[in-house]
DNA sequence: TGATTGCGGAGCGAATCGCTCCGCTAAGGA
DNA sequence: TCCTTAGCGGAGCGATTCGCTCCGCAATCA
């Protein structure tokens, strides 16, 4: 038997995924209805969650950073610095931190945020620092390196595209693919003699993601 | 001076480069007035050049498809398998190919286009299968997988972030630190002994890019 | 200098936006 | 079993943004 309670929770978790996927195909752009619809529930049902657009967008960014967290602290559990880090790196992708970037700088953001983020910061560091040390990680590899690749691979242009086209047969291919493309870039981070590029990026970069001012 | 003929020419050359920027930023919903305005340019004198929003985007799919083409080229034409491949996936991610692919599936195909892709096909089986012999790539890397890799990489999520919050003074930061991203990514592509996750994706995924239906 | 080219942007109708409100289905209580 | 009511879906609101047209005016050519 499906209670209310029940059916209420189906659905907010359904909201939630539908809008991590249509911001990952749509960007900043990405309307309550095409959430609503694409999560199938009305759009009067969101709106009894969500008072605003940007609650709902609060909410999926205090998840994400709650994931990225809590995927960081699995990471160092592990004793092998290097699976570790590629187990953290592959949940981020997964769980699709990348599709939030265009929300991170649109959002109002609270001070519990900013701090679940510098907490995130710092367990990276962590992560990086350890696979350093063991040898598993090539030298010039920054946490802001890792950061982004994690932001790259958040979307899946491919996916969406077949999705956009109604080829719903190809996408479990699709999906494979890509995670052979995650697998592909990851094993980039493992040692090698070829240097990066370049300068490694400063801190700046990372820490300003989720505290610097809104635009006017 | 400055001859009518100049500005017009500087102007086009303006708007297909802003055309890409937008397109890498908003997807799909990337608007004329927008991309008008980053080219510097009036709504009037882009649609003087183009008929139609389809049009500007048709032209630059044709002008995407030939440097996607000269680039394979000129990557075959290196006598190092790999730093022929390499360049190859530097140039048409620094091109912006994956800003496209919102468009790919939106616009009319042409016979011409169908035409460029199949040639382009063939030119990255030729390379692949070069570097491959030469044992300069993973033995389980497909044309498929690079394909996907330039498109993944050809966006800049932290670039369009900065821009849109006008700190302008960290672009160049992050212009830098993805061109390191991209180096990490097609340093995966090299031999390495861990096995890609999967099966190697079927040539069905990639010929449809430019040949499907559109969504009616 | 007069003719003319072509640039920039105001403004058009149409489409889409975030959001409100309400009829109606179906679960809960007796 | 039947009434109550929680809560779902979607029509429709005003505001905004869309693709696109048209024209005044500045700058170039003859």
């Amino acid at each position: 038997m499906t209670t209310r309670k029940d059916i209420a929770e189906r659905n907010d978790r359904a909201l939630l995924q539908a809008a991590r996927d249509v911001l990952a195909e749509d960007g900043a752009h990405a309307s309550v209805a095409a959430i609503a619809s694409r999560a199938g529930v009305g759009i009067g049902s969101l709106y009894r969650r969500y008072k605003t657009k940007e609650e709902l967008f609060q909410r999926l960014s205090v998840l994400s950073l709650d994931h990225w967290n809590e995927a960081a602290e699995r990471g160092l559990a592990d004793p092998d610095p290097w699976a570790g880090l590629a187990a953290f790196v592959r949940s981020c992708v997964e769980f699709g931190q990348g599709s939030l970037s265009p929300i991170a700088g649109a959002v109002e953001v609270t001070r519990e945020m900013s701090a679940k983020a510098r907490h995130g910061d710092e367990l990276l560091d962590e992560l990086v620092r350890r696979a350093r040390e063991a040898g598993v990680l090539r030298g010039d590899v920054t946490a802001v390196d890792i950061s982004l690749l994690i932001e790259q691979l958040g979307r899946s242009p491919l996916v969406d595209q077949l999705r956009k086209q109604g080829r719903d047969d190809l996408l479990p291919a699709a999906a494979e693919a890509r995670r052979r493309l995650v697998a592909i870039a990851i094993d980039g981070l493992r040692p090698g003699s070829r240097p990066l590029p370049g300068s490694p990026p400063g801190g700046e970069l990372f820490t300003d993601r989720w505290s610097s001012p809104r635009q006017p």
